[in-house]
DNA sequence: TGTACATCAGTGAACGCGCGTTCACTGATGTAC
DNA sequence: TGTACATCAGTGAACGCGCGTTCACTGATGTAC
């Protein structure tokens, strides 16, 4: 059934390219403007051939979600496989913040967290990223430090992800400004979430 | 101007109750299904009776985010003010975390995220909240270890709150689930960011 | 290599609906004298 | 204590608009023989 997925190349890029542009939308205007007029006029493209990719609007906000979602994770991936890139803990941590610098990127998860709160096949899909994500940042700790437990190296992923999403939320801009004495205690606090003596 | 603003308790409190159909309708089922329409019908009024409070929609929206904002902030100025409640610093964890099991509050601040990131009037009332959280929040670390410099305090307090703000996502339940083992790593973390020794 | 045909890519117009807003109106409540 | 009048509280109907969706259509591209 799904034309939307497009068997040749050009169906593909063509798919990429309004989904650029639905992501283009939401950063720039918020997803209360996300109407797929505008997607398609951003796109370039009459409304009609964008409804031929994206057969009804909640198709196209899931197809934009899961992109947002698997190229953060996919980012994730590429930093915690430390032994093929040699990734040590500050690099990690250098990663993830310079990642969340970016308001755009913030603002997109903003959304899916606003969508998550009220359509449950978007918040599975965002629990599932979250737990990979965590899954991910647990495995390079045990690979850094072999000594900690599966359990604790999960429980030290978690509270590492939760201090990363708020404080992309203030480094953003969006609810505060950065500072360089904040972003000093943060790193501290950062490193010794992931590394450092295993107290306890 | 401001009819919206009552001078008769019976205004008063009938925009409180606006108010009140409003947090219930976004709770309920999101930013997007907050229409007026609903917002009325939740609160058992005309649409032409609610628009004599709210003139417009945007109104509405804006005394909506204030109220949050203003009872957030109120709940926080109440534990941190120390002296007169003997709050010490694992209450104040404690009643923070306890909060933010709530998903219905959880919810009311994602929407207000999203809506901060696409309206700078919306940005700023949110900014000034942060601000003044992590004011307070500083101010008490210094009322119980007076020998953190202000600076540092300051610093303290806003990775806490960052802190805060991120494990609401994951313990409300929105993108993750709470397990008693990152429970207690988060409890450890937020508390060594709120007391204990001075170091460095 | 050429032709027939199916599928893919893209257009354009129309639809019904719910939205925020406007506005004229009525009844209830308060206030001045 | 009563009356006149202004303001407050609440109703009801209508508006124009942009929305998602539907659908018949055309041209381009691929495929079978």
């Amino acid at each position: 059934m799904s034309a939307a997925a497009g068997p040749t190349s050009k169906g593909r890029q063509r798919r990429t390219e309004l989904l650029d542009a639905a992501e283009r939308v939401l950063t720039g205007s918020g997803g209360a403007e996300l109407t797929l007029r505008a997607v398609a006029e951003e796109a370039g493209v009459r409304l009609g051939h964008l409804q031929y990719y994206f057969p009804a609007r909640s198709a196209l906000l899931s197809a934009l979600l899961d992109r947002i979602l698997a190229s953060s994770l996919e980012r994730v991936t590429a930093l915690t496989v430390a032994h093929t890139h040699g990734t040590d803990r500050e690099a990690l941590l250098d990663a993830v913040l310079s990642d969340h610098d970016d308001p755009r990127l913030v603002l997109l998860f903003t959304e899916a967290w606003a969508l998550a709160a009220h359509d449950e096949e978007a918040a599975a899909a965002v629990r599932a990223f979250y737990d990979q994500y965590v899954t991910h940042v647990a495995a390079f700790l045990r690979d850094q430090a072999p000594d900690l437990s599966e359990a604790e190296a999960r429980h030290r992923a978690e509270v590492f992800v939760m201090l990363m999403e708020g404080s992309a939320l203030f480094r953003s801009g969006l609810t505060g400004r950065r500072t360089a004495g904040t972003d000093a205690r943060l790193r501290s606090t950062a490193l010794a979430l992931l590394g450092g003596a295993v107290h306890r």
